[in-house]
DNA sequence: GTTGCACTTGCAAATGCTTGTCAATTTGCT
DNA sequence: AGCAAATTGACAAGCATTTGCAAGTGCAAC
C-alpha cells in the first residue's frame, strides 16, 4: 500500500517536472497502470480505469499514453495481434515471450542476447537504437522444469 | 531470366498442389513478389503489380497475401510503422535490421541467437513456435567495417 | 471444346484501432 | 479568486485491412 503510493507518487513527481499537468484523469490512469503487472491495450486500460472513474474517455486514455510515451514514462509494444499494449518504463529492460494459447505475456531478459545483437549490428555497420524481440510459444509438455516441479 | 521463370513456376506448381487456383492476378502478384528483393507492403506491391496489369485490385493483393501466408508460401512482417510487409518463404530463415533513417531492411541470421532463444524459452517451460527479432539502428560513423572499406 | 459450378474478382462499404477537431472545462500560477 | 494555457469528452476522421455481393473465371469432367 505504502510502496504502491510511493511508486505512483514518484511517477507523478517526475512527470510534473517534465511539464505534464496532473489531472484527475491522468492520475487515475497512472494508478491503474502502476498497479497492473500485465500489458494492457488501450481498451483494457480504459475499462480498468472506468471502474474507478466513470468520467474518463477512451480518447484521454490514448492521449495520455501518447504523452507518457513521449516523456519516456511508458513503453508501447505491438505484438502480433496489432494492438498497442502499454507498460511502465521504470523497470529493467526486458523482452517478451507470448503464450500463443492464452495470450499470457512473460517477461525475460538475456544479457547474452543483448550482447549478440549489438555485435551483429556492429558487423553490419550499425548501432542499435532499440530492438524488439518476441518469442511466441506453447507450454512444453515435459520440460525439465515441469518434471522438477512435479517431484 | 530462365532461373526467374523456374522459380516462379515451381512456386505455382506447389500452390496448385495445395489447391490454389492459378488466376491471372495471382500469377502476376507472384511474379512481382518473386522478383522483388525488398519487403514491400500491400500498397507497394499493388503499385508494382499495376504496372503489369491494370486490372488488379488492392483487395486481391490483400486476399492473395492472406492465402499465400496460410499456405506458408510467404511471410508477413510488421515492423514499427504498423504496416504488413511481405516476402518469400522459400529462403532461409532470417531476422531484420531496419535502418531508422532510410527505412532500409537488412537481413541477417545468427545461429547463436536462435539457440539462445530456444534455451530461454525452455527455461520458462515453453517451446518456441515462431519469433520476431528486429533491430532498429543507425549507421555507425566509424565502425571497423567502414574504416576497412575506406582504404 | 463445351459445360457447370465452386472459386475469384472488383468495387464499395464496413471494420477496428488510433488520431484529430473543437467547444467547454480544468489546471496551476499569481 | 482570476486568468491564460493546457486538457477534456464527444464525435468525426484517418488508415490499413477485411468483407459482402454480383459478375466473371479456372478447371475437372464430359
Amino acid at each position: 500500500m505504502q510502496s504502491k503510493n510511493a511508486r505512483t507518487l514518484s511517477f507523478e513527481t517526475a512527470l510534473r517536472a517534465a511539464g505534464v499537468r496532473m489531472t484527475r484523469q491522468r492520475r487515475t490512469i497512472l494508478e491503474v497502470l502502476a498497479e497492473s503487472d500485465a500489458h494492457p491495450d488501450a481498451n483494457q486500460l480504459f475499462r480498468d480505469v472506468l471502474a474507478r472513474d466513470t468520467s474518463i474517455s477512451l480518447s484521454t486514455v490514448y492521449r495520455t499514453m501518447r504523452i507518457l510515451e513521449e516523456r519516456g514514462a511508458i513503453q508501447r509494444h505491438i505484438f502480433d495481434d496489432g494492438r498497442a499494449r502499454f507498460e511502465h518504463s521504470n523497470r529493467e529492460h526486458h523482452d517478451h515471450l507470448i503464450d500463443i494459447e492464452t495470450g499470457r505475456v512473460i517477461e525475460f531478459r538475456s544479457e547474452k542476447i543483448e550482447q549478440l545483437q549489438a555485435e551483429i549490428a556492429a558487423e553490419l555497420g550499425y548501432e542499435i537504437v532499440r530492438h524488439r524481440l518476441e518469442l511466441y510459444g506453447v507450454p512444453k509438455k515435459s520440460s525439465a522444469r515441469t518434471l522438477r516441479a512435479r517431484k
